[in-house]
DNA sequence: ACCCTCGCATTTTTT
DNA sequence: ATGCGAGGGT
């Protein structure tokens, strides 16, 4: 039985007679035309399951638009018919755009999203079934943490040792791998205070269910138990979605993995796009291994591969592939172009953050100067930290920039105290908004109002503004905490009963709760830019229908859509640039420790050094025209300055598609001598010859490489062997100011002070008196 | 209850 | 550098 006939058969009689004769009159659709054969090969291939392996881009968007415009425009099935899941909210957004532009059909896509919405989705359709209320609360991290932090309070488990932060990982992994607190054995729990953390993963999940409430990884668990406990309900989703589509299939995890396999066995109509190559969230629970599981699952799967690139020019994509040939663990696509070769990717050394800071600047408004708009050019960066050199240098010298991901909107502090009011006003009953907020701003309640009221909440299995209204009522609580009790819960009563829409509401609620009154006070710069996120956030709201439709999407899309005001220079991570292009593209910060990430390769090995460099892989590959890698000598880490090698993937980079830029002149020493040695250590690339170093990079493995070394601040003093003071030199402190010598202990000295007495300091914090 | 100071760890990356 | 929790003073 085909799998064409075999969904036809479980439809209605009427639905297959108004589908069918449609979907063979359709005449042969234009937007085919302009797809290469690959693309649409995998455009009509309909019939069952379809792999595409797709490299950097390939179309790879334009595919699977087409495709589902394909389906649409041939009627074999309706938009509501077709689920289409994304990793990211952007992807989805442009994707939902780029069909409307096909079809002309607003809204066509109901179950187009991301994994974890269309999760939410399915969940509060059937909230009951998993013992949930259907208008249960999603938790963000920071609930998640608070959560955890009580439940190991309650333990008695030192929070020092065993952080909040630690267990929280643990529980996403296991959610991720598809765990239920049942399954966790004694073993994998044994790494977390003494085998605790499966009965705290069983807590945690009781307390989720009595708060009514679920996390991210809940959302994809769940409806995954709910499908499975409830044949019923799944046989329904299962003839629903005639066609699947999977965006980004590379970076599925273990539950994605089955709830995928689980919805797609009656229509079979499954299509998965995705690139081993660009694998880069396996430390979120990813597992390329999908993609190999995907030909076991589906043995008649058509596997096609798009390798045709229309995005960078001939040396880019020679540098992306030279680069990514240094991993072993491939299933091998060479992408191809007819472009014009193009410009080398360049590899430049600078001294230090600071100076490669301004080197990007001064090349991006050389780039303006020849005409290229600042919104076609990015800078793309391993860490978020390294984000605020760039961004004090542009301010500065005045170029436009945008920050993507970065410090996220909806997680400001005061953006989550205004939401918190609003989830106290949609739901009585979220317990962790009451706690984040009943004494925000201050009005007096404290740790021992708090207490009474969770002693009497806890047993009776009650919320806490539940509890509160009862207890207001009696003598229980001192007077003055009773009526500030009780003047809050009429704020939230008479703001519940608000007429108007929840842009009025949240204007109201945001003034009358004291928090505008709270940040006007505070009268520093940063409180106005608080002040104006809340303008922010009631001007969002005015986006939205209902309170509880905004409060969805906050929980689900962490970015908010900037208004666009002039074109700007894009600065984000990596991982935040997958998918994206753009003219120009920046790489600074390429260097050993940094890229490749010390963490990754402590923790991962040669996977993790497999990944970092399929990330800087995505890195190189997002630029159309122009990639300029850099790395510095020396970068100042946590307050300290270290100095790295430059990464080994710049010595992977074949030499005949790469530009070395040397330094016109010896880059600026200053301020102090003792940086030379590190400046000339920055040089090193350009010494071995690019020979030695393909050989040293074929056979591969994982070199653990020196570890950075720090040239100032506490390490280097505390490893000093002797000090360079000596008994009865006079010093001076920046705190305590000037003093004289009376014993030197290494890099310990003691120092009489002439105002603060006699203290021990590191000699580093220490300098000679002028 | 609140404020301040100190010591300490911390940070890759995101739905 | 920054941010959090602990501890002590008001």
């Amino acid at each position: 039985m085909s799998a064409e006939s075999y969904a036809a058969s479980a439809r209605s009689i009427s639905e297959r007679a108004r589908a069918t004769p449609s979907a063979r009159a359709s005449s042969p659709a234009p937007y085919l035309d302009s797809l290469n054969p690959e693309q649409r090969r995998a455009v009509e291939a309909l019939d069952g399951p379809v792999l595409v392996l797709a490299g950097a881009g390939v179309g790879k968007t334009r595919v699977l638009t087409t495709r589902i415009a394909h389906i649409l425009g041939r009627r074999l099935a309706r938009g509501q018919e077709i689920l289409a899941v994304t990793f990211t909210n952007k992807a989805a957004r442009e994707m939902r755009e780029r069909i409307e532009a096909l079809t002309g059909i607003p809204d066509g896509m109901p179950w187009m999203g991301t994994f974890h919405s269309i999760g939410a989705k399915i969940l509060r359709r059937h909230a009951e079934l998993v013992g949930l209320k259907p208008n249960f609360t999603i938790l963000d991290t920071d609930d998640q943490l608070r959560l955890l932090k009580q439940l190991l309070k309650a333990e008695n488990i030192d929070e020092k040792r065993w952080p909040a932060r630690a267990l929280a990982g643990l529980i996403d992994d296991w959610k991720n791998r598809g765990l239920t607190p049942a399954d966790v054995g004694a073993r994998e729990a044994a790494g977390f205070a003494n085998g605790l953390a499966a009965k705290l993963y069983k807590d945690y999940q009781g307390r989720l269910k009595t708060l009514n409430a679920v996390d991210f990884g809940d959302l994809l668990l769940e409806s995954l138990r709910l499908w499975r406990e409830n044949p019923d309900i799944l046989a329904k989703y299962q003839e629903r979605f005639r066609y699947i589509l999977v965006d980004e299939y590379q970076d599925t995890n273990a539950v994605q993995y089955l709830w995928l396999r689980l919805i797609a066995q009656t229509s079979r109509n499954l299509c998965c796009v995705g690139d081993d190559d660009q694998s880069i969230y396996g430390w979120r629970g990813a597992e390329v291994e999908n993609i190999l599981g995907f030909e076991r699952d589906f043995p008649d799967a058509t596997v096609i591969r798009l390798e045709r690139n229309y995005r960078s020019t001939g040396h880019i994509l020679a540098v992306a592939a030279g680069l990514i040939a240094h991993n072993r663990k491939r299933l091998g696509k060479t992408l191809f172009t007819s472009a014009e070769p193009g410009a080398k990717p360049t590899v430049r050394g600078v001294h230090d953050s600071h100076q490669e800071a301004r080197e990007i600047g001064d090349e991006i408004e050389a780039e303006q100067r020849r005409g290229t708009s600042p919104a076609d050019m990015a800078i793309l960066l391993r860490t978020t930290a390294q984000m605020r050199a760039f961004e004090d240098r542009f301010n500065e010298a005045g170029i436009p920039y945008r920050i993507v991901g970065g410090p996220r909107f909806y997680e400001r502090a005061e953006i989550r105290d205004a939401l918190a009011y609003l989830r106290l006003v949609a739901q009585a009953d979220d317990d962790l908004a009451f706690e984040r907020i009943y004494n925000t701003p201050r009005r007096g309640l404290g740790e021992a109002t708090l207490a009474q009221l969770h002693a009497v909440a806890r047993p009776a299995a009650l919320s806490l503004t539940h509890t509160a209204r009862s207890l207001i009522e009696t003598d229980e609580l001192k007077p003055k905490p009773r009526q500030v009790l009780r003047d809050l819960l009429a704020d939230f009563e008479r703001w519940r009963a608000l007429p108007g829409t929840p842009e009025d509401l949240a204007r109201v609620v945001v003034d009358e709760s004291g928090l505008v009154a709270m940040w006007t006070a505070e009268k520093t710069q940063e409180a106005n830019g608080r002040l104006d996120n809340l303008k922010e956030l009631v001007r969002a709201i005015g986006e939205f229908p209902t309170l509880e439709a905004f409060l969805e999407h906050v929980a689900l899309v962490t970015e908010v859509q900037s208004q666009d005001s002039g074109p700007r220079v894009t600065l984000m991570t990596m991982h935040a640039a997958k998918g994206l292009e753009f003219d120009v593209v920046f790489l600074p910060g390429w260097e050993e420790g940094l890229f490749p990430s010390q963490r990754a390769l402590d923790d991962n090995g040669l996977a993790g050094l497999e990944e970092e460099r399929r990330l800087a892989y995505v890195g190189v590959t997002r630029a159309r025209r122009r990639a300029a890698i850099y790395f510095a000598a020396n970068r100042q880490v946590r307050g300290l300055w270290q100095s790295s090698p430059p990464s080994r993937f710049i010595d992977e980079l074949p030499e005949a598609h790469v530009e070395v830029i040397e330094a016109a002149d010896p880059p600026n020493y200053a301020p102090a001598s003792r940086f030379d040695e590190a400046v000339f250590s920055g040089r090193r690339y350009e010494t071995p010859g690019w020979k030695r170093a393909q050989e040293r990079s074929q056979d591969a493995g994982y070199r653990r490489p020196a570890p950075p070394r720090v040239i100032e601040g506490r390490a280097m003093a505390l490893g000093a062997e002797t000090s360079a003071y000596r008994i009865g030199e006079r010093v001076f402190h920046q705190k305590f100011g000037p003093g004289r010598v009376t014993a030197v202990d290494g890099a310990k000295l003691t120092v009489d002070f002439d105002k603060a007495g006699r203290k021990m300091v590191l000699d580093s914090f220490i300098s000679r008196e002028a």
